[in-house]
RNA sequence: GCUGGUGUGGCGGAACUGGCAGACGCGCCGGACUCAAAAUCCGGUGGCCGCAAGGCCGUGUGGGUUCGAUUCCCUCCACCAGCACCA
């Protein structure tokens, strides 16, 4: 073989691969330490794209490379196929969205084969059968008898986009997370729960395991910031003039009380009403409450936004001090978080010093910096938020901050007006869709029963194949009358199925324990327990919270349920960088761009090598350059790994996604130098050949350069992997 | 603002545990082949000075530790990402 044909040498060895079963996992293999190694599995929609690719090539060479140590690997491929694009496709193109999900899977599997990547194929799952989603309602089943998963009515993020709810993690800013521009609304109904915040503790401490390089400092972090615990303590104050009405704060720094000049509470404070009926003049007040209120929508404005607020004519009574403090509404504090009401101290906190300002209310000092110049509130120009020793506290004078805190949180409790207090910034999950193509939840509504549990031996609840889908109004489910009406497996009588479905985050939640197991009879087995915990992780940051956070949740409670007996299911993570490419465009009269595809346009370059211009091929015009940028089809700067197979060979794709740079950070893509691997690897084929006659008279060209060669090549892949921080 | 991260040629980036900075690739320059171009192949390519041999400078900034620092410590600066009035 002279040339080096891609094609054909890639083409013979992945049929061989096949042939033998290469890549086939061994179960309960106890000759060999085991190694589980998986990327985040695929929402299966259109085309696969590079970043999807870079992914699999890393996780791939891990796998290769565990294996050749002699680890028995797991490294298994499936599909993530539920979900609202194929609803859209079907709503959009009359397609049904099995068939559309299929489609797309039929078409990622082909370019996954193209790429030879080294998967145990006979493992493959997909979370829209029916074979899969049953342990879904079986596990849902469960945990509604532990009381986990639980019905509530409660305000719920509603999009007029998707036609759904969503869940917290799935609002961004307000706005929905598949439409930036959509703001997200706000609605009652009847929901599902999981109880992730049972666990919230749980799971803010084991994330000591996963420190030290197991999972990247970034991820913790964000998933810390998410459960976002807080100490404090929950203090009442009793309204004057208003027999029997308290509110109650919520603070971590109650060794400042002393220095509160007023109680500031939320416009959607629930006892607002209550507060505000009767006052002289309420009239005005109740104007004043109403714009508040329509103002605090908008996410991005509020972070902006002045400090406002008003009095509302009432005082409460410190009940540290004694002392009366008048009661504000003010617009940055938050309804869902805490009580709803705070204690407004200038001196000490940034935000109420501000709002002091504006409003001309006392600044009390009550805390003194450990050394240097003692404060003096006249003189302050922002506030002392640091610990310190209490002064003006009344008997607390003196005491350091940490025991000031300690101190007065035990009086509080023993005098009756308060306690120490956890609070969470974490909401529970909830999984409700008002959606066709999802999980069935498995339960029925009777007049006389309530809810009543689908038993198990009627699992799995499928959904029915002819659905009419128009995208608008109640759940798909619902107007399916054969589907709806069923006898109460109780008492016989007329009853309701459930028509939501669950969101599509419990499918991933879980998907990688059936990889271990996929034909199992039951959730998980033994298989499972040879297998887990996970070994490596590969998946974008875009998961760093959402997916998870809740498979770390899911992990417990099947723990919690004697499925599994480890806490954590993914001993190492790693996130892997986007890949960019140059952008080009041009602008028209009217500003509007119009973006030039990489290969329609040609580079100018000065004499020493750096970039000047661009100028289009069709008319020999200037182009912008649009710099560096994620691959997106509106700015058609996407390169299709199909496409790039053909021309070049999928080693050439994976050799250059590995060597275009760490591949925990974001990498550019770039034709030219992934046509430079492709020469690199032709070269090395020459050599190994013996086809030298091309190449004669080159003097540094021996045998010893192809020894040399592929070392170099090790070497980068070597380099590349240990710069990540794989363990491997 | 808080949290996490990153700064090395024209570009992507390499340098293992503190030991010849700039591997490999792109781009650029020169050459071979060609009537010519493309493709391919060969050589050169951090900056400055020098005909050359060679010399000096050089890993964001300023300092420190060390025989020796891209690497370790401190200061500052810039950029990226996530969160953001969370009391």
């Amino acid at each position: 073989m002279a040339e080096y044909d891609a094609q054909a040498i890639e083409a013979k060895w992945q049929e061989r691969w096949e042939e033998e079963g290469v890549f086939r996992a061994i179960d309960l293999d106890a000759t060999r330490p085991k190694y589980y190694m998986l990327e985040m599995l695929p929402y299966p929609s259109g085309t696969m794209h590079m970043g999807h690719m870079r992914n699999y090539t890393i996780g791939d060479a891990v796998a290769r490379y565990k294996r050749m140590r002699g680890f028995n690997v797991l490294h298994p491929m499936g599909w993530d196929a539920f979900g609202l694009p194929a609803e859209n496709a079907a709503i959009k193109n009359g397609v049904h969205p099995r068939a559309w999900t299929n489609g797309n899977i039929d078409e990622f599997r082909r370019v996954l084969r193209r790429f030879g990547f080294s998967y145990d194929w006979t493992r493959e799952i997909s979370t829209c059968e029916p074979e899969y989603y049953r342990w879904n309602q079986w596990f849902f089943l469960r945990m509604l008898e532990k009381g986990i998963a639980f019905r509530k009515k409660s305000k719920v993020n509603w999009c007029p986009a998707c036609n759904t709810v969503l869940a917290n993690e799935q609002v961004i800013n307000g706005y929905c997370w598949r439409h930036e521009d959509v703001l997200v609304e706000s609605r009652e109904l009847e929901q599902w729960f999981l109880r992730i915040t049972q666990y919230a503790d749980e799971l803010l401490d084991d994330m000591k395991q996963l420190e030290g390089g197991g999972w990247p400092e970034r991820v913790l972090a964000m998933q810390r910031n998410w459960i976002g615990k807080s100490q404090g303590a929950r203090v009442r104050f009793d309204v004057e003039e208003v027999a029997g009405l308290s509110l109650e704060v919520f603070t971590t720094r109650v060794d400042t009380i002393y220095g509160a000049s007023a109680l500031l509470i939320a416009a959607g404070h629930p006892k607002i009403a209550e507060l505000l009926a009767g006052v002289p003049g309420g009239e005005g007040l109740q104007e004043q409450l109403k714009a508040m209120q329509q103002r605090s929508v908008k996410a991005e404005e509020l972070a902006t936004a002045e400090k406002e607020g008003f009095f509302t004519g009432r005082y409460a009574v410190n009940p540290f001090s004694a002392e009366r403090v008048p009661i504000w509404v003010a617009n940055f504090v938050l309804a869902e978080y805490g009580t709803g009401a705070v204690m407004c101290v200038p001196a000490h906190d940034e935000r109420d010093f501000e709002f002091a300002q504006k409003f001309h209310l006392p600044v009390k000092v009550v805390v003194q910096p450990p050394s240097g110049e003692p404060l003096r509130a006249d003189q302050m120009k922002e506030a002392y938020t640091e610990y310190g020793s209490s002064v003006n506290s009344g008997s607390y004078s003196g005491l350091a901050t940490p025991a000031a805190i300690e101190k007065m949180t035990a009086d509080a409790k023993s005098k009756g007006f308060g306690y120490g207090e956890t609070t969470y910034r974490l909401r529970d999950w909830g999984i409700s869709r008002q959606r066709y193509w999802g999980t069935p939840i498995p339960v029925i509504y009777c007049d006389k029963d309530g809810i009543v549990p689908v038993p198990d031996d009627q699992l799995p609840v499928k959904l029915p194949p002819d659905v009419k889908l128009t995208g608008e109004g109640q759940s798909p489910l619902a107007t399916d009358p054969d589907f709806v009406n069923v006898k109460c497996p109780k008492c016989g009588g007329p009853a309701r199925r459930e028509t939501d479905t669950m969101d599509t985050f419990v499918d991933s939640s879980w998907y990688y324990m059936r990889y271990c197991c996929p034909d199992a009879a039951t959730m998980v087995d033994k298989r499972t327990a040879y297998w887990m915990p996970m070994d490596q992780y590969i998946g974008g940051i875009e998961h760093a919270v959402l997916h998870l956070l809740y498979a770390r949740f899911w992990t417990r409670v099947m723990r919690d349920l004697g499925l599994v007996s480890f806490d954590e299911p993914f001993e190492r993570l790693f996130t892997q960088g986007m890949l960019l490419a140059h952008c080009y465009y041009r602008e028209d009269a009217s500003g509007r761009k119009r973006w030039f595809y990489p290969a329609e346009v040609e580079q100018q370059f000065d004499e020493r090598g750096a970039p000047v211009s661009a100028i289009a091929k069709e008319d020999g015009q200037p182009v912008l350059y649009g710099g560096i940028e994620k691959m997106s089809k509106s700015k058609n700067n996407v390169v299709e790994p199909g496409a790039f197979i053909e021309r070049f060979g999928a080693d050439t794709a994976r050799a250059f996604v590995m060597f275009a740079g760490p591949p925990d950070q974001s990498a550019p893509w770039s034709d030219a130098s992934a046509e430079g691997v492709h020469r690199f690897l032709r070269r090395l084929w020459s050599f190994s050949y013996g086809e030298r006659t091309r190449i004669e008279g080159a003097a540094s060209l021996e045998i010893a350069d192809l020894d040399a060669g592929l070392k170099k090549i090790r070497h980068e892949l070597h380099a590349a992997l240990h710069q990540a921080r794989f363990d491997y």
